[in-house]
RNA sequence: GCGGGUGUGGCGGAAUUGGCAGACGCGCUAGACUUAGGAUCUAGUGUCUUCGGACGUGGGGGUUCGACUCCCUCCACCCGCACCA
């Protein structure tokens, strides 16, 4: 007979929420681990299998930690604000705060009937008031300090809808909704000073447990790089432009100079022979969209501006052109072109036949662009150097003659912050009509959302808040008339902080009480998809950081150590999607199946970081284990089974049960739960094959197996005679010299191929070893007539004999 | 192009420091029990084989008594970035 996982997953939860069993002690005596899973944006579509994989890493975590005596702080939230539901509300003109809400009580079902181990009190809602008011004070601290600033940047704007778009939201130059053709126009923006972190957010990573590969992907995003602003003097007019260059020991190769199309010195200084052309090429790029700029360019466009450029170095005329291959957004938007020693001015040197002069030796500058290091030439006084001392020497040049300077620069910029939509905090700021801006003061916090009868763009660009009453303020002391902020904080802003708010959630004074954040920070295990790699990460990492400085929380980093849990994919090996119809809907694996199958399943189906594909027999598989387990302890009738027996003297299971304890905490320690999954198997084959099965392991055993799949585990628990929970009961441990047999077997090998096989004492000797293996019958007749030339032993192990 | 990663049976995947390749699961084969089996149990299952053995961890080379593991080189696939001066 089989285990009836409706009736008994049902008993536990119901158990488990009613004696609040997950419920963690903030300021507890005990040790703290602190297991985070990536709250989940609450999507109509509810909850995906791709969700549980990660909750379940956690959870088996943190069910293992309380079990070893540590007192576990493993919550969950929901990250709901969002543009699905403002979409939502805009197609049927219902609420998204209600639309929300009933995601959420989707979300928090499916999740409950997978069994996880969420201390519920402490469930966050990034929509809720009581916490964006946090969200909103963090933002005006960051505004005090100067680090939330507005600035005109380029969005996309759709005219025909009377909206700005996010990119996810723009595809191929049109609107996702519609088709409608999107611009570029500029439009005032909160942004975030995030580039004043970039060294911190770079050096601090060294410190972290995080996949190098993320590490990686930050350090790219961030992208710092070292060199030198050369300023160059403009022939014939009062203007100057500065260069960013990271080999300013070129610069007597430079012999042309491109300023990017946006360039603000464009206009002053075109000539009028060639202000028609520059005008037809600015013309031509401003229609371009972001991807043909970028994507698609192969090939190098650009114009001469008919002014030329001073080098200063040489003093030589160079030609400035305008290019595309020129970034506004990167450096100072102009360089100096070495067409010699880089690829890219190479490439356009070439097509549009400017000097190309070599002022490094080890190429042929006339076939390519030579950019390894070698011996200076044509350079004065860098003759003869090579590249680190080349550059050391002009920088010190440039700086005694006041012609440029050491430079770092990065790829990261400023955080875009605002949006154009009413789903989201609202900035807590208000323009006062003597063009003064004041942040909201905190005693008025939270500035919450206006309860709108119809969400509609408001053609202006502004948000739909633009539409409110609310948007209108009068300073009560001076009757100064005002008008709120419409533009709202992006997604990221909630889930910046909600590992704090988790600690000490209805806090009404402050944002966590920084005893309590003492106690638990930083994050021990953080688990979640690695499409969080740079952005989320980022921007938490950049928030936290702004919090140590000013005192409200005691760590530098968030997330001491991160994982991310690979993909789950359909049985053809692809991406699950609705449009393949291959996509498994975890409340049918419950119902069929049971919640403690599906986190077996989930978390035996491979490495928690690898993307594998589902499978419906290995579903089936791992229910079959579990079938395997009920009927190794539980007769039909439902009672203990007569092997289980009170000693532990002697019995065959002695080394599995050890091995198995080890191995299993081991790897669920490393999160190897694949493998230690596979040991709990093996214990489970070999009780089978025992006569007799020492209750003391069953008991271990089913608290080895009690994370992954925690209703069977209670119930079995019951039935061995208790009357508590499991959760508490302490972790199994093993006992090493359990491990070690006294005989072992050992291999023999001619020439590193195994020959033979011997069972020798554990504490035999190396020379014994030798002697014995060279006396085995079979190795005997192999060597006859060889001469053994060497032979090597390895204790315990093996004897490999050399012999020709 | 740059950065990171991965290549092991029919499939998902194991393999401490270089030391018995293929644990565990799926699938498959045979048998048992059964009216039946998409249940359960038992045994087997890398390939080839002249049944001695030979070959085998993406290909080629190297180091070593011994290589999935270390080095060189090439190939394939995945992820990220992508004119970042």
């Amino acid at each position: 007979m089989s285990f009836n996982h409706q009736e008994i997953e049902k008993k536990w939860q119901t158990y488990w929420l009613e004696q609040k069993t997950f419920k963690a002690d903030t300021y507890s005596e005990k040790e703290k681990v602190y297991a985070l899973d990536m709250f989940p944006y609450p999507s109509g579509a509810g909850l995906h299998v791709g969700h549980p994989e990660g909750y379940t890493a956690t959870d088996i975590f943190s069910r293992m930690k309380r079990m070893q005596g540590y007192e576990v702080l493993h919550p969950m939230g929901w990250d709901a604000f969002g543009l699905p539901a403002e979409q939502y509300a805009l197609d049927t003109g219902n609420s998204p705060a209600a639309f929300t809400e009933k995601n959420i009580a989707t979300f928090k079902r499916q999740i409950q009937e997978l069994g996880f181990s969420y201390d519920w009190d402490r469930e966050i809602n990034t929509t809720d008031p009581n916490y964006y008011k946090w969200t909103q004070w963090i933002f005006t601290k960051l505004y005090e300090k100067g680090l939330a600033y507005i600035d005109e940047v380029p969005v996309n704007w759709c005219p025909a809808l009377g909206t700005v778009l996010a990119n996810e939201e723009v595809i191929d130059g049109k609107s996702e909704r519609g088709g409608h053709p999107v611009i570029r126009k500029p439009m005032k923006q909160w942004m975030l000073k995030i580039t004043a972190y970039a060294d911190r957010l770079l050096e601090d990573l060294e410190e972290l447990d995080w996949p190098e590969s993320i590490k990686d992907m930050q350090r790219n995003w961030i992208g710092r790089s070292e060199g030198a602003e050369i300023t160059f003097s403009i022939d014939g007019y009062d203007e100057e432009f500065t260069a960013f260059t990271t080999r300013p020991d070129t610069l007597y190769g430079a012999t042309y100079a491109v300023l990017a199309p946006e360039h603000p010195l464009v206009e002053k200084i075109v000539t009028s022979e060639q202000k028609e052309a520059v005008e037809a090429y600015l013309d031509q790029v401003t229609k371009k969209s972001e991807l043909e700029r970028t994507d698609l360019a192969k090939d190098k466009t650009g114009v001469f501006t008919g002014a030329y450029a001073i080098n200063p170095a040489n003093q030589e005329k160079m030609p400035i052109w305008i290019a595309d291959y020129v970034l506004m957004t990167y450096g100072t938007g102009a360089i100096m072109a070495v067409p010699a020693h880089d690829e890219r001015d190479y490439e356009f040197a070439t097509k549009f036949e400017l000097p190309i002069l070599e002022v490094v030796k080890g190429g042929d500058v006339s076939k390519e662009a030579f950019t390894e290091d070698g011996e200076h030439v044509n350079s004065d006084f860098l003759n003869g150097l090579y590249k680190d001392e080349a550059i050391t020497k002009m920088i010190e040049w440039l700086e005694a003659e006041g012609k440029g300077t050491k430079k770092v620069t990065y790829r990261l910029r400023d955080w875009l912050f605002s949006r154009q939509r009413y789903w989201g905090e609202p900035i807590p700021i208000i323009h006062w009509e003597d063009g003064s801006m004041t942040a909201v003061p905190e005693e008025e916090l939270p500035l919450e959302l206006p309860e709108m009868t119809e969400i509609k763009p408001s053609g202006t660009g502004e948000s739909p808040l633009a539409n409110s009453e609310w948007v209108n303020v009068v300073d009560e002391k001076t009757g100064m008339k005002g008008r709120r902020e419409t533009n709202t904080m992006p997604q990221w802003a909630g889930s910046c902080w909600y590992f704090l708010r988790f600690v000490d959630p209805h806090n009404p004074e402050k944002l966590a009480d920084p005893e309590a954040l003492k106690e638990w920070l930083p994050v021990d295990i953080y688990i979640g998809g690695a499409e969080h790699a740079v952005l989320h990460l980022l921007y938490a990492r950049f928030w936290h950081k702004f919090l140590y400085d000013i005192g409200v929380v005691p760590t530098k980093e968030p997330f001491q150590k991160l994982f991310n849990q690979g993909m789950i994919l359909g049985e053809g090996n692809e991406k699950m999607s609705k449009s393949k119809g291959n996509v498994v809907n975890p409340d049918e694996i419950v119902a069929s199946h049971g919640a403690d199958t599906l986190r077996l399943y989930e978390m035996f189906m491979g490495p928690l970081d690898a993307a594998v594909a589902w499978s419906t027999n290995g579903l089936d598989g791992a229910r079959r284990f579990l079938d395997r387990v009920w009927r190794l302890f539980v007769q039909e009738d439902g009672t203990l089974s007569d092997k289980i027996v009170d000693t532990t003297e002697d019995t065959a299971l002695n080394k599995v049960y050890h091995e198995t304890v080890k191995k299993v905490t081991e790897d669920f320690e490393n999160l190897h739960f694949n493998t230690g999954i596979s040991q709990m198997m093996v214990f489970i084959n070999e009780g089978y094959k025992a006569e007799v099965i020492p209750k003391a392991y069953v008991e271990g055993f089913v608290k080895l197996l009690s994370p992954v799949s925690p209703h069977i585990a209670e119930e079995l628990w019951e039935k061995l005679g208790h009357t508590n929970t499991i959760s508490y009961d302490a972790w199994p441990t093993y006992d090493e010299s359990k491990l070690v047999e006294d005989e072992v077997e050992v291999v023999i090998q001619i020439m590193g191929k195994v020959r033979a096989k011997m069972n020798v004492s554990k504490d035999i000797t190396k020379e014994e070893m030798e002697e014995k293996a060279l006396a085995n019958e079979k190795i005997q007749e192999l060597i006859e007539g060889k001469t053994v030339r060497k032979v090597i032993v390895v204790p315990g192990k093996l004897v490999n004999i050399v012999a020709n």
